[in-house]
DNA sequence: GCCAACGTTGGC
DNA sequence: GCCAACGTTGGC
């Protein structure tokens, strides 16, 4: 573990729910509690999730500058949601430095965090933070190892806690800094997550890529993947169909 | 390091 | 609201 559990950024993160820690380095002592137990979703039985839309009615634009997420022009006319359980989320396993700061954040670092558990923070883009907006508990997603020398999908992890503020955004010490974001008004949000498992191999982004291309031509599951068709997000959606297909790809030979 | 794709900003 | 300039992402 990383000496001293500080620094671990990236576009994600660092903390640790539960954790107490020292005052010092604080951003770390995470988003307060992290009440991991009671959690709303998952009680009970695991959903059986299944995508779906949903209606919801006209859309309300509410203003921020550039926030439109997809290209849904909604002029009046109901607009429908697609809901997703399932999702992808990059993260740079190398280290890179930013306003001074490594962003560095591999899935091996996420293992290391207490209780394994972190918070997904410094996610500034709109499109993206929606997507973990409507992220559940219990969910399952798959950690993207990217920008680094060998892109791909190294793991698996869960929600564990619903989008809350990202308290990086007003550190001004911290790599993803918004200026422009104000505390009664807090622009980004961030979810926690927990280290579930190692894939049984590394799914390289070039053999998916091979997949995308064949599926697009003759039909299959990744033919429309966000990874390829909305490739610089880093919060993406998958469908069932999609998350079964990757998953499955661990127990065959790699193409 | 290059550069394509695409998101954001800001003038008009 | 349009759109050019600019900035960022991230594969290669």
């Amino acid at each position: 573990m990383p000496g001293n559990v500080v620094h671990v950024n990236n576009p994600i993160c660092k903390s640790t729910p539960a954790q107490t820690m020292p005052p010092k380095k604080s951003l770390r002592g995470g988003p307060v509690k992290s009440k991991q137990s009671e959690s709303p979703a998952s009680s009970g039985k695991e959903q059986e999730d299944e995508d779906f839309t949903v209606d919801v009615g006209r859309k309300k634009r509410k203003a921020p500058q550039a926030e439109k997420s997809g290209k849904t022009t909604n002029t009046g006319a109901a607009a429908e949601k697609k809901v997703y359980c399932h999702w992808l989320m990059k993260s740079e396993p190398e280290s890179r430095f930013e306003k001074g700061v490594d962003v560095k954040f591999g899935i091996e670092d996420l293992k290391a965090l207490p209780n394994q558990t972190g918070c997904w923070d410094g996610v500034r883009n709109y499109q993206a933070r929606n997507f973990m907006k409507d992220m559940k508990v219990g969910q399952r997603a798959f950690f993207y190892h990217s920008n680094c020398k060998e892109p791909g999908i190294a793991g698996l992890m869960k929600i564990v806690k619903e989008a809350y503020v990202d308290h990086t955004q007003f550190d001004k010490k911290d790599a993803h800094y918004d200026p422009s974001s104000k505390p009664e008004n807090p622009k980004w949000s961030m979810v926690d997550v927990q280290f579930e498992r190692m894939t049984k191999r590394f799914i390289p982004l070039a053999e998916l890529k091979k997949y995308h291309l064949q599926h697009k031509v003759k039909g299959g599951a990744l033919k429309d993947v966000a990874l390829f068709t909305r490739a610089r997000l880093s919060v993406q959606p998958l469908t069932r169909e999609e998350f079964d297909f990757i998953l499955s790809l661990e127990e065959q030979h790699p193409i």
